[in-house]
DNA sequence: GCAAATTTTGACCGATTGGACAAACGTTAG
DNA sequence: CTAACGTTTGTCCAATCGGTCAAAATTTGC
């Protein structure tokens, strides 16, 4: 019978585990070749079943590429949820630098298949960025701009800082074969990313020091 | 007859301006929807003439790509290129951050083009990444590290200091619609590259302000 | 064990795509 | 005028794609 993606959505054990299946197979083929670059044939194969099977647990191609968008932007947004304004400026900074890196080591292939989607002006994630990704980065703006005030940092467009951190960041996952092509094979090993992290730490705690302590 | 893109190509007027004209609409179509996305019917729409018209002036599909992408390199990395050693060091810093912010506002389009065949592992322009790219960015790293040699900027990994730039400012090509979805109707207007264009020259010139001066 | 329900797949369909080709059109030199 | 050459396009083809369907295989409930 049907279980689509529907809002009761009855699964059964089976069910769930296929659909994982897909979805895992479906991030690898996605993130590589962009939506239009990939076919559910090459998704079926990557799962291990047959193109029919595929859409048995899915409507189509678009009703995958749908899901696998919406569970990956709430675990994309999740190190800047965790951005408070408790502890230390520099170091509430540092770590968001620091958790950003490691998602763009250990999430390469969901950093890809964003910016897959952005690039091609975000036909399907539009409402999402326009809603809760703007209404997020502006209550975060404002807690930056709230540590700017107190002179604990210093004064900087607070919108652009969360940008110059996203591009520093998920440049090592999404331009990761250029940056392996010019660190070439002795320096772009896995410690690329301990270098990139030493780096970005050193700049942007350099770049927002205060004027006066 | 035949005029590929093979070692003479002797060309006529008429033959260089239709070239031009389908390579200006094939980086439309090829920026926007990435290279399995677009089709031949949609550059000859772009371009006012008709597929078999384009596929006289061009041998195929992956030729016009071919073609686009190695005149792309060339302006793409001419920022780069001017980087010289001659004057003081924030400054050419700074000033090569304006450039490349520049081309950002002024070239999205190239920027996107080569965004998309990076993220989707070089296929096409990997031997060109580990070449020239590689042997140009060996080059000004080492230009770099003779002034923090010199005590002229604070130290810091030359590559990763490239990285960063490249990535902060082509972020506001490639990234185009997410930046003005969060920056909303009211600050997403066409000065939000000077704003960007302050910010990162700041942060770059404070985030490498040598330490004892 | 068996029947009903669920899962899997081979075969197929219409639409789209990259590309080939020859006929038609236009231009120019004599 | 016309023959030769360069240019343009309508038509066609084979391959690929997203998706359907009915039949086969498997699992589940009793």
């Amino acid at each position: 019978m049907s279980m689509q993606t529907e809002a009761p959505a009855r699964r059964t054990r089976i069910q769930r585990e296929k659909r994982e299946l897909i979805l895992e197979a479906a991030l690898d083929v996605f993130s590589t070749h962009g939506f239009r670059g990939s076919t559910i044939d090459q998704i079926a194969e990557a799962a291990g079943m047959s193109k029919p099977n595929v859409l048995y647990y899915f409507r189509g191609k678009e009703d995958i590429h749908k899901t696998l968008m919406q569970r990956l932007l709430d675990t994309w947004l999740a190190p800047l949820r965790e951005f408070d304004d408790s502890g230390d400026p520099i170091d509430e900074i540092r770590s968001y630098i620091r958790r950003k890196l490691e998602m763009a080591r250990d999430y390469p292939r969901e950093s890809r298949l964003f910016a897959n989607e952005i690039l091609q002006g975000a036909p399907r994630i539009m409402p999402l960025l326009e809603g809760e990704l703007k209404a997020l980065c502006d209550e975060k703006a404002e807690v930056i701009r709230g540590w700017m005030r107190d002179g604990k940092i210093a004064h900087a467009d607070p919108w652009h800082l969360i940008f110059s951190i996203w591009a520093t960041t998920q440049h090592y996952a999404d331009f990761d074969v250029q940056v392996r092509a010019v660190l070439g094979p002795t320096r772009g090993g896995e410690d690329r990313f301990e270098d990139a992290a030493l780096f970005l730490e050193n700049l942007f705690t350099q770049g927002l020091k205060p004027p006066r302590p």
